[in-house]
DNA sequence: ACACAAACGGACCAGTGGGTCCGGTTATGC
DNA sequence: GCATAACCGGACCCACTGGTCCGTTTGTGT
């Protein structure tokens, strides 16, 4: 591969990672090619088309989550808030990954490289539910499916364009502990008056 | 107004509203207006642009919930329970519903009608919760928003073209219910292992 | 029955999307 | 430094979208 094949590839993933953030999925392809600095003939060389561009955006996603989570296995040591602690990170940076998690149709799915991605983070929360549990501060019927319908709530709540409001976030994340939380550990979510608009 | 001008109006509404249901917002409204046996121009001299079609639509389906739930509200005397009922009956017709409430962005609900359906609606869930508070089954901080959020969480769970398991909405509603409970009338989730496809 | 406004519907428009193609350019092995 | 294949980029294609326009049809008041 002549090296600036390879630049061009990775100016590309850039920017398509860039622009996926800032303007979600659906964004143009020749958006994304311009830029990157390249001509659309150079983004389908590398992609065989736009799905295959997300999905391998996605995919570097993911595996940073899964990275981010399995560090946190190994050198977090309370089991009782392991949990909660990979939730409140992976929702800090969310928020850049929103419109990826959107755009995660099944569809997108069938690569065999996604596949791979998917099962090791239904992996990654089996196991941090797993030592909630063993702490007593996980309902022992939770199941990683939980989990990702909890969080997926959390990202799809609104459109990409509309970012989440800090308040959100936080009385969220508070949602989700609740729901995951065994009574003796639950902890009252935090009052607020609701405001009206959405 | 001539009555085959009305009588088109409301053909208009029913063909949005089926194809919304089955194949999401998206449909273009070539579609719609073909499905209704009309011409674009007949769209379109009813409904001043796309999204006021949707919105006409939406608030028809938004009226729907609210009598449904100030029926339950006057009617049903489990004060604990109430809440839930409302939301299993929600989520029993929210599969035909999704597509709009995926759709029901911000920039919708300018429409003043739209605007007047949803306060309407979080006074409603207001009430629910306040009834659930008072028989001690619901938390008392939990608000209006946070219900909201959960339902809409559910509602976003998937894209419209993948129709939920019953399993999924089964699952969902009683981590909705873990969530919003207090601890002294929690019930264990329904164990059931993770299946580890999406 | 008739006249006429109201309503119709589909041809039409401009804009945008993903994806292709090919004449020119550039890195690389010799 | 040269030959050559890999690589480039943007002009181009077609499908499709929301929205307009206008010649024709149709309901309705008299």
């Amino acid at each position: 591969m002549r090296k600036d094949a390879q630049r061009n590839r990775e100016r590309l993933l850039a920017a398509a990672d860039a622009m996926f953030r800032e303007h979600g999925v659906e964004v143009s392809v020749g958006e994304i090619a311009d830029a990157a600095g390249v001509g659309r003939g150079t983004l389908f060389r590398n992609f065989a088309n736009k799905d295959a561009l997300v999905a391998a955006v996605l995919g570097e996603r993911l595996s940073e989550v899964l990275d981010f989570g399995r560090d946190l296995l190994e050198h977090d040591a309370d089991d009782a808030e392991v949990t909660f602690t990979f939730l409140a990170g992976l929702v800090a940076r969310q928020e850049e990954n929103r419109a990826l998690l959107q755009a995660a149709t099944d569809e997108l799915f069938k690569a065999p490289e996604l596949q791979r991605a998917h099962i090791a983070l239904m992996e990654l929360f089996g196991a941090l539910l797993a030592r909630g549990k063993r702490a007593g501060a996980i309902r022992p019927e939770a199941t990683a499916t939980d989990m990702l319908m909890l969080v997926k709530g959390l990202c799809m709540f609104a459109p990409v364009e509309q970012p989440l409001s800090q308040d959100t976030i936080i009385r969220h994340l508070d949602l989700i502990r609740a729901a995951l939380t065994t009574p003796a550990y639950s902890k009252p979510l935090r009052g607020r008056p609701a405001p009206l608009p959405v």
